[in-house]
DNA sequence: GAAGTTAGTGTATTATTTACACTTTACTTC
DNA sequence: GAAGTAAAGTGTAAATAATACACTAACTTC
């Protein structure tokens, strides 16, 4: 009586993955999982994800992937958007590789995609416990990658931009102690703009979760700056 | 070799759709289709919203349960979250209707929430051309919803307040012609506080897609205020 | 024509944002 | 140890935006 999906339909998680090097913005980029036979030249970059499991929340589901590419837990993880397109694994490109490893390869899938912001001090993919390889790309040097994983992480980016102040999220791109101007490169790098530092400076120190250290920055070539915590909202209680 | 989901899965959308009469802010709620043998008693309200279709894009799908419903095409939607709680359709409360009018009530549903502004003028439901009573309910008194509506709600009305200004939806709730009484009225519902009406207008007038008419509003019994009009976009081209 | 009701208007005050340039400090090199 | 280098660190004035606030105008009803 009602009406219903005709066919079979999967749903995912894809994670847009941040990382900052000090220098410039950077996207935790996996190797499709090659077998044994799968000619490697096919193989496409991509978004870490995987199906949603049975009895499984998506957040869990994002988590999950996270934790299992980077050992990490406790990671900044937000939903942004879901990508339903109905074609979206349907392209030229991508169907070796899901006639390889998908039980249903010609079936729909649906995904959700998250953002999340990880120290890159706190993982380096060299040591990755993944089988899929794993690697830091510049933002700016995105090759193209499996289905419309481009578009996913186009999104993404405007999301970062868009919540950047109100929701305190470039901190967690950068380690336990920063010095303002670390802070700041991020922000313009994010941002895609210069700004000034005097005034920065006046709205950061504004913030009350941004602790001065008593302690200084080591074995630059100047002088060293100041360094500084961020104090999270859980750690206030 | 991949992992993968172990049961089936359904997709569906949920449309929070707001309405403005001038006084308070609407949604519109259906009642669960019932069939000729299903209690009354045991039927509850829902939004509006249905099974993706095989083929069919998400906005697509969301575009479709609202034009079924009130007949309305090119209404404001706009996708907001995806909530895919495993139990969220495994409450007791929903077992009855699940068993009798879906194929695998035990399934899965994983939907997605748009929310949607209509010109309450333009839709009385009433006049309703869909099998499922709808009607407009004030938000301030919102029933028990089936399933997680009630949560969808909650996070549709949050994501409508965060959007207001900076999208300019408040327009797609009044009439075509409005007053700026009207319009800072809805505001003060939509933010809940009061709002100064110098300072309000002062910002309206800033926008130059508030086009003031040569026309009165007529049949009121005080001073009658000026009309104006919203130019979207899409008009501007 | 008096009473009731909402429309419509301006200004002074305060807070926020912006623009802008020089001195300080530590390290490195010679 | 002097000179050079490179980023750190700091304050103020001007412009803009946000806020607070009270009366007159226009129409309807009685």
């Amino acid at each position: 009586m009602d009406k219903q999906a005709v066919n079979g339909l999967d749903i995912s998680v894809d994670c847009v993955v941040f990382g900052f090097d000090g220098e410039t913005l950077k996207l935790l980029l996996i190797e499709q999982s090659a077998g044994a036979d799968f000619p490697k030249e096919k193989l496409q970059m991509a978004l870490p994800g995987d199906l949603v499991q049975a009895n499984e929340a998506l957040d869990e589901s994002a988590a999950r992937v996270l934790t299992e590419l980077t050992s990490l837990e406790g990671i900044y993880l937000k939903q942004f958007h879901t990508f339903g397109d109905p074609n979206r694994v349907k392209g030229l490109k991508d169907q070796d590789w899901l006639r390889m490893f998908r039980a249903n390869p010609d079936q729909r899938v649906i995904t959700v995609g998250y953002y999340s912001l990880v120290r890159m001090e706190d993982y380096q993919p060299e040591a990755a416990s993944f089988a899929a390889k794993a690697s830091w790309i510049d933002v700016n040097e995105i090759p193209s990658l499996a289905f419309d994983h481009n578009e996913i992480v186009e999104e993404g980016i405007k999301t970062l931009r868009e919540e950047l102040d109100s929701k305190h999220i470039g901190f967690e791109l950068l380690p336990d102690k920063f010095t303002l101007g670390q802070l700041q490169l991020l922000y313009e790098i994010i941002l895609d703009k210069k700004l000034d530092k005097r005034n920065f400076r006046k709205n950061i120190k504004k913030m009350d979760q941004v602790i001065p250290l008593d302690e200084k920055q080591q074995g630059v070539l100047h002088k060293p700056a100041q360094l500084f915590r961020f104090e999270r909202d859980e750690e206030l209680k």
